[in-house]
DNA sequence: AGCATAAATAATAA
DNA sequence: TTATTATTTATGCT
């Protein structure tokens, strides 16, 4: 499946080199990528943090994968247009930087999705610091299934949450809470309702 | 301005109706206020502060937010999906008890705004004229060192934020928002790559 | 005049 | 209730 990566993705295309490097090859890296992360249904936001805790803070946080998205716009810009490089501080070179830890990890990230177990659950995201969870923000498709499910049952038993969550490819936990937060919603309403306000 | 809810909007729309009431009337109210308010130039925290004067105790923005969103959500439900109604206690009845409410309180609000006197500044129980922050320019030297950090990690710490102020002289609040903005900034970039246009 | 982006507001996950 | 993301507005700069 990572063959697409694996290839060495040869771009004929163009001139389009800054300090040695094919900016052709990044784009072309940062597309395959893309769609295999969203192939396993992770966000961005769950590979960076799945990198800090494998790679060390060099790597971490989904801005990698964001500057390296950066990168894939700024290589097509031609080159009158350079100066967004120069705007967002990105440099080609830290683009290559990365793409090897890309690659790694997310072949073993593919072992374990092919493998089927844990869902990948403990190999992405779980951060030993006590912070508070990074908001999670739901694809439009996540919650289209949510609120039908919200409507037929505002109280998914257990093993329904555990569906869904699986399903979706978000942690249970984040699909529990979902449920709680709607509730609450809707509670706001009487409460605000019952105090004669709306 | 406000024939918009005087009228019965009628909807022949549908069999969305419980109790005698039709839904569709409450999704068309929440529907039109929004868009009263916005033309009164009033944000949601506005209103909320307003009528937690006329009606009662406070209310957050959030709270006007969500109660609003589960309105018009309980509006989409389906008669087939009454029972969240039941099970939240709430009623059709008591939306239908919440128009008249904001339908007077926005009443008087346009008419004073149409009056021009006082431009409503003593009927929504705020500040007058709460001037926006003056836009704030970071030097280069303040730029490098805020992408340098970003590029580590685009979430800092509370404390991180802090000693980046400290050090460079800004408002702590600025230099949380500059993160806010450029993980904005990036994430726009990831989108408009998704596009095709990358 | 238009752009880049800081600030403000809205929505909602934790 | 709090904190973060998403969207909108409007300002400083060219």
């Amino acid at each position: 499946m990572y063959l697409l990566l694996d290839q060495p993705t040869i771009s004929q295309s163009s001139g389009n080199v800054v300090d040695g490097i094919n900016l052709e090859d990044i784009k072309e890296f940062a597309k395959a990528f893309k769609l295999r992360r969203l192939g396993l249904g992770l966000t961005q936001t769950q590979v960076g943090q799945a990198l800090s805790v494998t790679e060390g803070p060099a790597y971490s946080q989904s801005a990698i994968c964001s500057a390296l998205a950066s990168q894939m716009l700024a290589a097509q810009l031609s080159s009158q247009q350079q100066n967004i490089f120069e705007k967002l501080d990105i440099t080609p070179k830290s683009a290559q930087k990365i793409k090897p830890v890309l690659e790694r990890w997310m072949k073993e990230a593919e072992e374990r999705y092919a493998s089927g177990q844990n869902h990948l659950t403990d190999f992405i995201g779980m951060e030993p610091s006590k912070k508070r969870k990074r908001r999670t923000s739901f694809t439009p498709q996540a919650l289209e299934l949510l609120n039908a499910h919200f409507e037929r049952n505002t109280h998914p038993s257990g093993t329904e949450i555990t569906g869904l969550a699986h399903q979706l490819g978000y942690e249970r936990e984040v699909i529990r809470i979902w449920f709680c937060n709607k509730r609450q919603a809707l509670k706001n309403t009487v409460r605000m309702m019952s105090k004669g306000m709306v």
